[in-house]
Order: structure tokens, then sequence, then C-alpha cells
DNA sequence: AATGTAATGTTATAATATTACATTATATTA
DNA sequence: TAATATAATGTAATATTATAACATTACATT
């Protein structure tokens, strides 16, 4: 099941897509995506896994051993001034971002098994939080909101794990 | 009136509450509240700010000039895991739980002026946010939702400002 | 009192992030 | 196009946050 899955996601298209959606909305906001920029945001999108800065730093020394860890935060405020990826504040790490094209209010999924991150709609929730806060006399200017848990393939995995046991 | 709430606002009285609460619930659980445990707690609760681990350390110097860093992350552990304080992710710091007797499912309202930490219900989020993780087929395990913003007093005294410059 | 477990002491170091200043590249406009 | 301003990158140092490893002490249980 896992593997049809992992089969199933062609992941070259996905980094492509994602390349050219950023380029896309640069060219819109007048942002300046430089081949580091753009690197860092191609080795973010390496997988759907959060990753942390000294990771990247470490992937970047393959193609340029001088790199020093300020290159790699300078790349990822950029991004994430952009809107291009996520900062997964629970695990100080960073996630490519699936829908910078609208601003849209997401939820992050972080699976505590396999650490890949999903990213869903939550419009509704956003408004519920906007509710509370207003009931509070708050004004919301950031909202963080990380959902930890077992994904669908690894719960699966689970499950036919057990059954293998029993 | 702001001043007028502050001094509505009984911190001290606030401290032994939560450190009576504190003692109670830890009875009940079997757990040990030691003395540098309801130190560091009590430093926590010197306000209603988040706090840094090395702000707390930095504290407990001030008594113990030995106090190494490790001391006061053994006690935010301690005290996280019998769900006496908050971490707070965005920013890297602790927070006095409001509400420990109670499993409760809160929200934190963080005031990007004052510093001041507030935590508010927010059960129906809670269950908003599980119904959306079951339609995508999640498992929920840990919600970490941090809103922050501006409070009450804050923009109060912001709208006073303004009328006064107007 | 003997023993096992939990808590603390102590040292070192890992992991994450920023500051400051020099240099180079790009954009703007005179 | 040259002059200038602004943005990006290079480089070194350091700040901030957090954990690992092992010794010792305190506490709980028998």
């Amino acid at each position: 099941m896992s593997k049809i899955l992992v089969a199933q996601h062609n992941h070259k298209s996905c980094i492509k897509q994602a390349l050219n959606s950023a380029e896309t909305i640069c060219k819109q906001k007048k942002l300046r995506l430089t081949p580091i920029r753009k690197r860092i945001f191609e080795l973010i999108w390496s997988n759907h896994k959060a990753v942390g800065a000294y990771d990247l730093l470490e992937s970047l020394h393959l193609e340029d051993p001088k790199a020093k860890p300020v290159t790699i935060y300078r790349a990822l405020d950029f991004l994430l001034a952009a809107g291009l990826i996520h900062k997964i504040k629970s695990l100080n790490a960073f996630i490519g971002c699936l829908r910078p094209e609208i601003s849209h209010n997401a939820m992050l999924l972080i699976c505590n098994v396999c650490q890949q991150t999903d990213e869903v709609e939550a419009q509704n929730i956003y408004q519920n939080i906007c509710q509370i806060a207003e009931n509070n006399a708050f004004l919301p200017q950031n909202i963080s909101l990380e959902l930890h848990g077992v994904c669908n393939s690894c719960h699966q995995i689970q499950e036919i794990d057990l059954n293998n046991l029993s």
C-alpha cells in the first residue's frame, strides 16, 4: 500500500511545479529568486519532510564547501517573507508551502512516524480562532497552528503490522 | 485604564494560587515537586510573560551561582510533563498554565506589545481541528496552537495614544 | 540496613540562530 | 553610459537554545 502510494507520487514533477510557481510569484511580486535562494528552495523541496537549517547547510556544502549558516538563514528569511515556505516552530524546521500562489489559511499535519508534512486548508478554523480572539478583545496578527500525529500511510502500515503480529 | 487593570491584578495571590494548585496536583499524581522544581515554577510565575530557559537560569543564579542550564531544562521537562507549564514554541519560552487542574484544550494568546500571554478555552477549535484531521485520515496526537497579536490593554493604550495625537 | 530508583551535580558539547562589517552584484537615474 | 543607491552575498565571530554522559546524592521500598 505504502509503496504504491510512493510510486504514484512523482516527486520530480512536484519539485518542478513548486519551482515554476515560485518563479512566477517572485516575478509578480518583483522579488529576486537568486541562484542561492532558488537552490535552497530546491533543497527544501527535495522531499516532503521538514528540514533543519543545518541539514540544508550540509547539503549545500556538497556544492559549495564555503557556505556558512548565515547563507542558509538569509535564504530562509527571504523564502518565508515571500510565502514560499513555512517554518514549523515545534521542530525548528522548514517545509515548502503547497499553495504559495494563494494567501491561504492552512494547517500543517506533521507525521510523527515518517516525518512527512502535509498542509490542508483550514479556513473555518482560522475564523473560529479569530472569533475567540475577538471575544477576548485580542487583535490577531499571526496564527501558528501545527498538528502532530500519524499520517494515513503510516497508520495503515501500523495496522498491517499489527495484523501480521496477531 | 491600563494602570487600573494592573492594580486589580494581585499577582502575589496569583502566584500563591498557582503554587497551591501545583502542589495539590503533584500530590494527587504522586509527582515530586522538589525545591528546585518549585523554585523554577515560581520564577516562571513571576509575571505573565513567557520566559526563556536562560532567563530563568540568570534568575536562579542570584540564589545559586552554580546552577547550570541542565538544571533548568530538567525542571522544565518535569513541569511540562506534569502539565503545570506550557512551552510556547514560536518563542522558545515557557509560561505557567492557567488551568493545570483540568486537562483543557487551550489556545495561547501572546501579546506582541507587552509580551503577556493569556490562555483561553478553545474546545470547539480542537474539535474542528480533529474533524479536519479525520477528513484527511490523520490521527492527531498533539496540537500546537499559538496566536500572536495585541491584547486588550495594549490595544486600548494604542487607541488612547492615537486620540491624544489627533 | 540493603537495595533500587529518582533527582541532582558537573562537565562538555550539540544544535539553532544572529551580528557586524566588508565586498560584490543589481537597479535606478542623472 | 557613468554615478550612485540599494540589495545580495562573503566572511568571521558569537549569541542563544538545548542535550549527552557520567558521577553523586537523596528518597522510596523492602
